[in-house]
DNA sequence: AGGATAGATCAAAATTGGTTGATGAATCAA
DNA sequence: TTGATTCATCAACCAATTTTGATCTATCCT
């Protein structure tokens, strides 16, 4: 891995971290791990106002944690397994980083 | 895992994640993957004022995704790769929660 | 002791985020 | 076509975070 292509990648975990980081949202994408969604089914689940849960789903989507599809008058959305997996992905990179055999000897 | 334990563990997350939503600090937290380093040094190799490098030291510490010592003038702060690994198990639990069956047959 | 350096803390200003209620677009059923 | 339903969008408001500059504490050096 070059070392400039480090700040892009990071800047798209952050992304991802930040869609996490909410309480709503954490509720949503728990709500997803079940199964796809329409978004009636959420709102009445979660006991949410409408334009507040499309608002948290529009920024998940955008962070790229979720997917959807429209059948019919209904939206359902879905969880991006993918997108955990880059978070997983990074975050172990870090962490091999960390395990390292520390800077030269003083 | 009960399901009442859920919420802790999942706010728990969403604490760390929150931590890793800024560039600030993940600047920091990459600097700092290299190993332990001096608030100084630190101050220096980023290029941020100082008091703003201590707020965001200080809430990563709190989230629990650093650790210091003091030695002497220097306090010196480095990784918990704990926290780096909770996170991965969280992510981890919720991407198998994904891989399931599906719902019972429509 | 006196001065210098490292770092924490604080309050005010600036910025960013989230919520709310209203409105709009698309789909469907009668 | 009309009315109902689902969902997205918008603007105004409110709340949480971040930045900045100043001040404070502790440690060290002379």
């Amino acid at each position: 891995m070059r070392v400039l292509d480090h700040p892009l990648q990071t800047d798209r975990a952050r992304l991802l971290f930040k869609a996490l980081a909410d309480p709503v949202r954490l509720t949503v994408i728990e709500a997803l791990a079940g199964g796809e969604r329409c978004v009636c089914d959420l709102t009445a689940e979660l006991g949410l106002a409408q334009s507040k849960l499309s608002f948290h789903l529009k920024l998940l989507k955008e962070a790229g944690l979720l997917e959807s599809r429209q059948e019919g008058r209904w939206v359902y959305y879905r969880l991006r397994v993918e997108a955990i997996q880059s978070m997983q992905n990074w975050l172990a990179a870090l962490a091999a980083r960390c395990e390292r055999p520390a800077s030269p000897c003083p």
